[in-house]
RNA sequence: GGGCCGUUAGCUCAGUCCGGUAGAGCGCUCGCCUCACACGCGAGAGGUCGCUGGUUCAAGUCCAGCACGGCCCACCA
């Protein structure tokens, strides 16, 4: 095709004309009639559209969209969807923030509710639907905000293979998948102790734990034992009425002859056990420690283990509950009533006060800070209250499968190496099975119903199961087959399971949501094990570990071949990114100032899995790279109007140039397969401005002159101008297509990564280039060093160097004398040396 | 308390797997309007490679220990 090379290129408006461009030609659309092995799959993290931008979002994805164009250039079909996670306590929370809304099951539905234009306050109560309507509507918004995002920073994704952890489809496969879990077995409900957010008002699992510091006290409290005061050290004397033992470790000679007696509480009077149990600590407090149901984790094991009553009065609201508890009598009720209804904070107060009084406080409390465990989206420490929940399996009770597990993780290959480390820590540190239901609204249903029997009883141990096609379903508000909706909650009926899904009980099946598990087997058989799951490291406890865990039970494989673990992304004074500490930088600015190449250039720079400062240094330079193809190809391209075939490329310059781009193309794929885009990049770079600097300027005269040596150097420039584009395509997409589209039919990112085939016949020796390199680079220092002019003639290039380098030199000696303007050119043997004669300048 | 990652020029980072004369870019200094590019080109200065030992003819690179920073995990009496 003819040439059309504009005046004046520039990189503005690049991404706006390509995308669109894209979208209509289809470049990026998967085809689904290939086959697995033609096939490259990518499970593509959805993020959380109800979060804010910012440019770890931009860092990690940008990394795996280099790695997808090379891919596809490598002749593989990508697919490559895109998800947004809309589901859950995220969404939830904002749209409470956003509209001024809370959500209120017990209200009916109004279909003609409005949300107000700013947030109400106090927050206006709305019904469950007219919550999960708000909740939809708002993700739309913010869904497109992301995928603009998207394009503007160029992922090549499939915008047509796109999806939403809530959508149908994905509520079908996670109820699905649940169902399947629940009839081999891996699912299971019961009634146990919890860790419980009381904001929240919902039960949480362990990946969603964080330990923060809080100050607390040691009180130290006096249990009447049958030899006197028994002290015991406790930071939450607010549970002193719910406590059911003392526990000691078992060697601990302190506490001996207290085994198997009974002590009082104080102020409660409750007589409970002394027991000895290996978990309890000597050398913590006093070595004896109280146990209550339940104050935290280690009270769970113990109630457990060794067997003990409970007395729960904790509510899931988080108050002390307000009727005086059926064990407590006389003064122990009378204390009670004193802390009933109180937050734990506020009763503890109260306790630290009656405790003084009644002289069974030794000393004032002792303040202390110590790590207490948090949801990591909430705001007061949690609870344990004990509620009927679902959990899946996955291992953390059960070493067969803890195993089998840790050898899912060896199996798969990590990128890089060492983040397989933190899943088998994890892994080996579960001390639970995952639970997995919710008391929240916007998420999947868990899709079961329960009979209730004539005694009104309901029985969870036989849920009603619903038919595959049947769901998605909402048991709240639709019947199980034999059962009519009248008898919705009364004895001889059935009731709905209220709860939802963990967020990561449906995001855990990305691979089967995008791959059509449930309604498209053909498809599923295509693209799954997938090959690729790309992330952060923050989600290996969660995503990564439950992703496969779903795949290890459903299908007995790894999801994917590989995942590769992007860095962290740290501002540009190397601290961690926080909302609270306002130092997040957002991605959308920068692009417009430096553009969307530079941002993706400063995104493929960073190391695979390395933490990564946002650095606008680093982005200038993406832009100036993007700039320099622009300009470089209109130089290359402008001496033809067409192809000059290679054959054309006799000079032994050229052709020495060319044997170095070979090796620069056989280590950029090297790494490339090796997942280190950032080589790649690294490589191209270094290749290509020592290509402008050098070759360029040594090939620029005789480019002008023409005739057989300039038709040479013109095919030599349009292959390795064809190459590069080609090399930076994955990391600059647009100003390498916009390039291409000035002399090639066809998008760059369609086009064949380069092979080392393609320079067959057409190189020599990679020396002559670095010899001559070396002469001019001597000849331009002789220049600087008298401050003149690198147009400054030269009367006399004095070149010493050993007979081989000689006629290496020689070989392009009339390029090198152009590029010098030098006059003349001697050679003596010898240490290679460069003595240049400037010619006099005017006014020297 | 356990673990992982990092510590190389003023700054941001390569180089460590496979030991052999310290690299890039930015910034700085000095030049150059050279017909692809002044959003450019050329040149230069700048580092006892966190610390202490060890192995070796030779250590930024291997081993041991330590310090500092970041992250993850751990039963919050």
């Amino acid at each position: 095709m003819t040439r059309r090379i504009p005046d004046k290129p520039a990189l503005e408006g690049l991404e706006e004309k390509w995308d669109a461009h894209w979208e209509t030609e289809g470049t990026y659309r998967f085809d689904p009639s290939k086959t697995r092995e033609e096939i490259y799959s990518i499970d593509t993290p959805p993020p959380t559209v109800s979060g804010s931008l910012h440019m770890g979002s931009v860092f990690g994805y940008v990394q795996t969209d280099a790695h997808a164009r090379y891919r596809r250039m490598s002749g593989k079909e990508v697919f490559y969807p895109m998800g947004w996670d809309d589901n859950g306590l995220p969404t939830e929370r904002r749209v409470q923030n956003f509209y001024g809304v809370r959500c209120d099951p017990s209200l009916p539905y109004d279909p003609d509710f409005r949300p107000p234009d700013t947030p109400a306050d106090p927050p206006i109560s709305i019904s469950r639907k007219n919550f999960i309507e708000l909740c939809h509507g708002l993700t739309k918004e913010d869904e497109k905000v992301f995928e603009n995002l998207w394009r503007v920073i160029g992922l090549s994704v499939d915008w047509t293979q796109t999806y939403a952890t809530i959508d149908t489809h994905s509520q079908r496969t996670s109820q699905k998948a649940f169902l399947n879990n629940l009839a081999r077995g891996e699912a299971y409900s019961q009634d146990a102790p919890v860790l419980w957010d009381v904001d929240f008002q919902t039960a949480v699992a362990q990946a969603e734990l964080e330990d923060r510091e809080r100050p607390g006290a040691y009180h130290r409290v006096a249990f009447h034992g049958p030899y006197g005061p028994v002290y015991v050290e406790t930071t939450r004397p607010e549970l002193i009425c719910s406590c059911v033992a003392l526990v000691a470790h078992p060697d601990d000679e302190r506490y001996q002859p207290l085994f198997g007696t009974t002590v009082t509480t104080p102020l409660f009077g409750v007589e409970v056990p002394v027991l000895a149990h290996p978990l309890a600590d000597p050398e913590k407090g006093t070595g004896i420690a109280m146990i209550c149901t339940f104050g935290d984790t280690t009270d769970v094991t113990w109630w457990r283990e060794l067997d003990l009553p409970t007395r729960a009065v904790i509510q899931p609201d988080g108050r002390l509950q307000e009727a005086i508890p059926e064990w407590l009598t006389g003064d122990g009720a009378r204390v009670y009533s004193e802390i009933a209804g109180l937050f734990p904070n506020q009763a503890r107060r109260r306790m630290a006060e009656l405790l003084a009084e009644s002289g069974d406080l030794d000393g004032e409390p002792r303040q202390i800070t110590h790590q207490v465990k948090f949801y990591e989206k909430g705001e007061r420490p949690l609870e344990i209250i004990t509620s009927r929940q679902w959990y899946i399996r996955n291992g953390g009770r059960d070493e067969a499968l803890r195993k089998e597990l840790l050898e899912r993780g060896e199996e798969l290959r990590w990128v890089p190496d060492f983040m397989r480390i933190r899943y088998r820590h994890w892994v080996e540190g579960l001390t639970g099975d995952w639970l997995i239901s919710r008391q929240r609204f916007f998420g999947v249903a868990i899709p079961l119903w329960y009979p209730i029997g004539d005694d009104g009883a309901v029985d969870y141990e036989h849920p009603i199961v619903p038919g595959d096609d049947q769901l998605p379903i909402d048991p709240s508000s639709e019947t199980p087959d034999g059962y009519d909706e009248s008898q919705r909650g009364e004895p001889g009926g059935f009731m709905g399971d209220p709860d939802i899904m963990d967020t990561w009980a449906t995001s855990s099946l990305t691979p089967q949501i995008v791959g059509h598990w449930v309604d498209d087997p053909d498809f599923f058989a295509r693209v799954f094990p997938m090959d690729l799951r790309p992330q952060g490291p923050e989600i290996i406890r969660t995503w990564l570990f439950a992703t496969t865990l779903r795949s290890h039970f459903e299908h007995g494989t790894l999801p994917w071949h590989t995942a590769t673990i992007n860095g962290w992304i740290l501002d540009p004074d190397r601290k961690k990114m926080s909302k609270s500490v306002g130092n997040v930088v957002t991605p959308m600015p920068l692009i417009e100032e430096y553009g969307p190449e530079a941002v993706r250039y400063w995104a493929c720079n960073a190391r695979p899995g390395v933490d990564t400062a946002v650095d606008f240094g680093v982005m200038k330079i993406g832009r100036r790279l993007a700039i320099k193809i622009l300009n470089a190809s209109r130089f290359a391209l402008g001496f033809t109007e067409d192809d000059v075939p290679s054959e054309a490329i006799t000079e032994p310059l050229d052709r020495s140039m060319l044997a170095g781009l070979a090796g620069t193309v056989a280590a950029a794929t090297e790494a490339f397969e090796d997942y280190d885009y950032a080589r790649a990049l690294e490589l191209a770079e270094r290749s290509f401005w020592d290509w402008t600097d050098d070759f360029v300027e040594l090939v620029k005269t005789r480019a002008y002159d023409g005739g057989e040596p300039g038709r040479s150097a013109h095919a030599a420039l349009q292959l390795a101008l064809s190459v590069y584009l080609r090399l930076f395509a994955p990391f600059l997409p647009f100003v390498t297509e916009e390039v291409w589209s000035w002399w090639r039919e066809g998008s760059v990112h369609r086009a064949t990564w380069p092979q080392v085939g393609e320079f067959e016949g057409v190189t020599g020796d990679p020396a002559i280039l670095e010899a001559v390199s070396a002469v001019l680079g001597e000849v331009r220092r002789a220049k600087s060093d008298a401050k003149a002019s690198m147009r400054l003639e030269v009367d006399l290039v004095e070149v010493t160097a050993d007979e081989e380098q000689v006629e290496l030199i020689q070989m392009a000696e009339s390029d090198l004398m152009a590029a010098a303007r030098a006059r003349a050119v001697e050679y003596r043997l010898g240490e290679f040396g460069v003595t240049s004669h400037l010619a006099d300048t005017a006014d020297a």
